[in-house]
RNA sequence: GCGGUCUUAGCUCAGUCGGUAGAGCACCAGAUUGUGGCUCUGGGUGUCACGGGUUCAAAUCCCGUAGAUCGCCCCA
């Protein structure tokens, strides 16, 4: 048997109406904040995310789908959007300067990892992005649209866990106290944590090494660090979610994997998830503009994994039941009468009426069965008798009742 | 990339000491010469994940591979 690619899952029809009830409050609650979509494609130069996202970091180094196309170039699967929106939103000059650009997307992403629950080799992202302010409004306003998307689909036990890394000065000002402290109990880190002090420092905060955790709770705090600009960005932040009534709890060691961050970064975390309990994060980003080769542009965003989504909504029975497959069912007593059914059912079609008719040529009981289990409301039956007064029987399902009528007044 | 557990019917699972498989649900047909649900009767629909080895004989023991899952790592 041919197997599906490790990391991969096919999404049948059984659960295809929980993929729309997310993608439907997805667009919605976006469109609530005025937010537009955005598709891109699924792959792009591999230098759109090896820039964007960040050399040293895990997803480009070892978690990428990259591949050398017929024409000798460097090829990437798409393994988050950020990077890739930004290079299209260059690209196609939809920013202009210093007007707002909100846009919001859902769609496949690619990571070589190592799969597990919630976690695959594709998976599916929504996420919102406001490009063009610095003000922390606009970081208020992301965090608000991915509470309000939480909301609406009745996710309300998660938790909000919300940093700051500060601007370019307090965030080199943290990075080379943070070293100092690191570097001065270097013997005691774990080898792991010893190649990030060189690489990428902030992480080391992420580490789960119990010893680790160890030194990183006396290590010097982020919140102490920020100038003047960052600390206010982040109070103001903070002030729009009380007022919004948003909970959230300060960590200040939560540093996000990505590089282009600063400024706010937050995480959505559900305990139903085991290990792995984000759901979600986002945060500020106003280097990666220029990075990419673009002017100088501040923007925040967010993303969602759905396949995670869609765990959290069945561990709380939040999973709308789904809509009835048709409104009509035509059983027909003999073969002869296929044509006779069609008919009827192309007249209910274009009055909107989904309608199904058998094509197995089956006994009458046989169709009975099936339209029963399939809960279908209304049956016609289409059996000689009636068919004398080119009339067939109209059955109502769910108490038992028929009437004969007409086939010209269906 | 590392470690643990697991893989038998469409689904959930049983299968003893090694003797080529079974239950419930689901599904199909009939009881019902023109009608679903309830009831009764009948039907097993299978590459025992895959490949090799041991054996007279393997779902069962051994090795390898793949996949799932849990943890590490990472992240959504």
């Amino acid at each position: 048997m041919i197997q599906a690619i490790r990391g991969t899952k096919d999404i049948l029809p059984d659960t295809i109406s929980h993929w729309y009830y997310v993608e439907e409050t997805a667009r919605k609650v976006s469109e609530l904040f005025g937010y537009k979509e955005i598709r891109t494609p699924i792959f792009e130069k591999t230098e759109v995310f090896s820039r964007g996202v960040g050399e040293q970091t895990d997803i480009v180094n070892k978690e990428m789908y990259t591949f050398t196309d017929r024409g000798g170039d460097s090829i990437t699967l798409r393994p988050e959007m950020t990077a890739a929106l930004v290079r299209a939103v260059i690209q196609n000059s939809v920013v202009q300067q210093q007007v707002i650009s909100r846009l919001w997307y859902f769609g496949p992403f690619f990571r070589y990892e190592r799969p597990q629950k919630g976690r695959l080799r594709q998976f599916h992202q929504f996420g919102a992005e406001c490009i063009s302010s610095p003000y922390p409004e606009s970081d208020a306003e992301i965090i608000h649209l991915a509470a309000t998307f939480c909301k609406s689909l009745g996710i309300d036990d998660y938790q909000l866990i919300i940093n700051t890394l500060g601007n370019e000065n307090s965030r080199s000002e943290y990075r080379r106290i943070l070293v100092d402290y690191l570097s001065a109990n270097k013997s005691q880190l774990s080898a792991e944590s010893k190649n990030r002090l060189e690489a990428n420092p902030l992480r080391v905060l992420d580490s789960k090494d119990e010893q680790d955790r160890e030194i990183i709770s006396n290590a010097p705090n982020i919140l102490d660090c920020l100038d003047e600009e960052s600390h206010q960005h982040f109070q103001q932040v903070l002030g729009i979610l009380d007022y919004l009534n948003i909970p959230y709890k300060i960590n200040s060691r939560l540093v996000r994997g990505l590089d282009y961050y600063s400024h706010t970064v937050f995480e959505l975390q559900h305990n139903s998830l085991g290990a792995q309990d984000s759901f979600g994060g986002g945060g500020r980003y106003n280097s990666l503009f220029s990075q990419l080769g673009g002017k100088d542009t501040p923007a925040v965003g967010f993303a969602m994994g759905v396949e995670r989504l869609l765990l959290i909504l069945e561990s709380i029975n939040k999973i709308p039941v789904p809509s009835i497959l048709a409104d009509y069912y035509i059983v027909f007593a003999n073969s002869d009468y296929s044509n006779i059914a069609f008919k009827i059912a192309e007249k209910l079609r274009m009055r909107g009426k989904k309608t199904i008719c058998d094509v197995q040529r089956r006994s009458m009981k046989a169709q009975m069965r099936e339209a029963g289990k399939l809960n279908i409301p209304f049956v016609i039956i289409i059996a000689e008798e009636e068919l004398k007064q080119n009339s067939v029987v109209l059955k109502n399902m769910s108490d038992g009742s028929q009437q004969i009528i007409e086939i010209d007044e269906l």
